[in-house]
DNA sequence: ACTAATTAGTACGACATCGCACTATATACC
DNA sequence: GGTATATAGTGCGATGTCGTACTAATTAGT
């Protein structure tokens, strides 16, 4: 209908372009996702992405609306409480994510009174962290939807490919010195 | 030696703590990681998220310093690479990231020459995307290293493990709709 | 003991990311 | 055909993230 006239507005840079497509026609989340996953150069990579994404992604959102929470600041939480009196510097070791960033969701977190911050006293250098009575509380608030999420995730797999899965993964980590150097 | 002396200074607000480990002794990142995995509350996720944080992360890190991309920018490039002439609307619905960041990402690598938008002529409200020869010849250069970090990290698998991975995620992925809706 | 190298943490600045509000185009419904 | 709703994209402001450069404390080497 438009025809010629349409084209070359917009932001002004735009050409005009036949695409395959109809108006009308929508294409689809998993339709596009097919077509990206055929041939993907790194299948394995990829496919965790997306699954990783998708998993946490919403998650994080939530935690920010929610519990005004940052994702640092939840990973920290989360270490803690796996690992109590774990200081910044490990913290950052472990997740792989700068200090700069690990550091920055301390002092929230101690500016909020989830977690208290001890200097060592065979090693000066250290603060020592772990979770204050409410930090605990919001953890295991947050952490409720993590684990409900997982189950889902995961409920396409029978027990055994559940097994297999974490067992595949365990082999990949364990490997991590060979693999996981930055560059 | 310190003793009582060294503590209560840093920032003031450290009170001083005697953990557990001597000062000479380090907690190496491998025994860490081992504390962090046992009885995880959510074994799967974790482990997927780790993986996939220290597969990408660096190779991230690197794009920037070398390529001078940002992610954004190289979720298009990876997406129009796959499948030309999407607009900037299906890649963010594909990968889960908000338009805005698309968009920004878009207009970026137009300025550098790495892709071309043209309005759609049956529906003038597309810009649809699609890589210019710098931009395949860009793509070609990263993708390499993406590659080959995958070969690396899966070094540890046998072929039928690794085909098995990539079934329990096709698995997940299928089951999408599902599970990783936002909330 | 004294210096060099390593480790823990901080300060700061740049910028990518993202939510919200808005415009423009297209489709659906009566 | 005219209005309401959905879709594509933009502008802007707030802020989380991260690299660089720095200080403080500890350990190693001689």
């Amino acid at each position: 209908m438009a025809g010629r006239a349409a084209a070359k507005r917009g932001t002004g840079k735009a050409e005009a372009l036949n695409v395959g497509w109809q108006p009308g026609e929508r294409v689809l989340h998993g339709l596009l996702l097919e077509a990206i996953l055929k041939d993907n150069p790194i299948p394995v990579a990829y496919r965790m992405n997306y699954i990783a994404n998708f998993y946490v992604g919403p998650l994080v959102a939530m935690m920010e609306r929610s519990f005004k929470l940052t994702r640092s600041e939840w990973i920290v939480l989360f270490c803690l409480t796996r690992r109590p009196r774990l200081n910044a510097q490990q913290i950052s070791i472990v997740t792989g994510r700068p200090k700069t960033s690990i550091a920055s969701a301390v002092k929230l977190l101690q500016k909020k009174g989830l977690i208290t911050r001890k200097t060592d006293i065979a090693d000066s250098r250290r603060r020592v962290l772990h979770l204050s009575e409410s930090g605990q509380a919001t953890y295991a608030a947050i952490i409720k939807s993590f684990v409900e999420r997982e189950k889902q995730m995961l409920e396409t797999l029978d027990p055994a490919e559940r097994r297999e899965l974490v067992r595949l993964f365990g082999k990949i980590i364990a490997a991590a010195d060979a693999w996981a150097k930055p560059y």
